[in-house]
DNA sequence: TTTAATGCAAACATTTTGCACCCTG
DNA sequence: CAGGGTGCAAAATGTTTGCATTAAA
């Protein structure tokens, strides 16, 4: 599972497999669908009783962007928000312009015709991207 | 032509099409295919005599995309970059890791795609970028 | 006990804003 | 000439970093 991937990573780089560490990796990897920003896994761990300063969930979060076993998303927003890379199959957001909430989609499809895009540009295919904005269901009726 | 749907905007709003707007509504529609960023234009245009402020580069930008003239795009960097809404189909951005070139493609089967998945999830669909990272071709050699 | 991790505050980078003055309509 | 536009500097955001202290291994 993934938290073992996070500690053979660390030993592998002879990095410290710490308590604020784990508590950081376990607030993304909690199962929730959500796609946390910093701040709000700040805000998160705090509630919980957990002071961890804002520099140092920073700094673990882009070490586990690193790893590759957490995606840095964009919404459109000023900040990043973060997402656990376990769904092998590349997923994209539809992100609502009203209340912001995101939903997650998935197709396969349309994952082949990158990669086919890509070979007629000799472009090597690492990741990619699809965010799609719109209104979602509650906030049509509005 | 864009230019003219910019005046009539500007006009309807009671604002005003000014020499530095003009400016820089010129640089983004110069036609070269770059998408640049704030700091770009301001350097474009001072490069070519013309001072204008960071903070009214800002707030043309903001205009203009509230206009649907200009689209706002992320590469995963920290900072937007701009382009021209002018092709009418939508297209996604191939963003090369190590150079950062960016190179566009279009794909009318997306499209389809997502309207159809949008569709699925009682999703009123607005917009949608796709970004593909990636390696082009220069850059796999190295 | 050695080396990395953390918190804090300061530094940074990008973008926005308040205000005095300037220019367009 | 009235009301919006602009530049400037300061503020606001989000994120990173230097350094002294703390805690893994």
């Amino acid at each position: 599972m993934e938290l073992k991937a996070f500690q053979d990573y660390l030993s592998s780089q002879k990095l410290k497999f710490t308590r604020t560490r784990l508590m950081i990796f376990k607030e993304i990897f909690s199962g929730k669908k959500v796609h946390p920003n910093a701040y709000e896994i700040h805000k998160r761990l705090k509630s919980k009783g957990h002071e961890v300063s804002l520099a140092t969930i920073y700094r673990t979060l882009n070490l586990l962007v690193k790893t590759g076993l957490v995606s840095e998303i964009d919404f459109g927003e000023s900040h990043s928000h973060y997402e656990p890379k376990i769904s092998k199959a590349t997923h994209g957001h539809l992100v609502c312009l009203s209340c912001g909430k995101v939903k997650e989609f998935s197709h396969e499809k349309i994952q082949t015709i990158i990669k086919n895009i890509g070979k007629e540009s000799y472009f090597k295919t690492d990741k990619f991207s699809i965010q799609v904005f719109g209104y979602c269901k509650d906030c049509q009726k509005k």
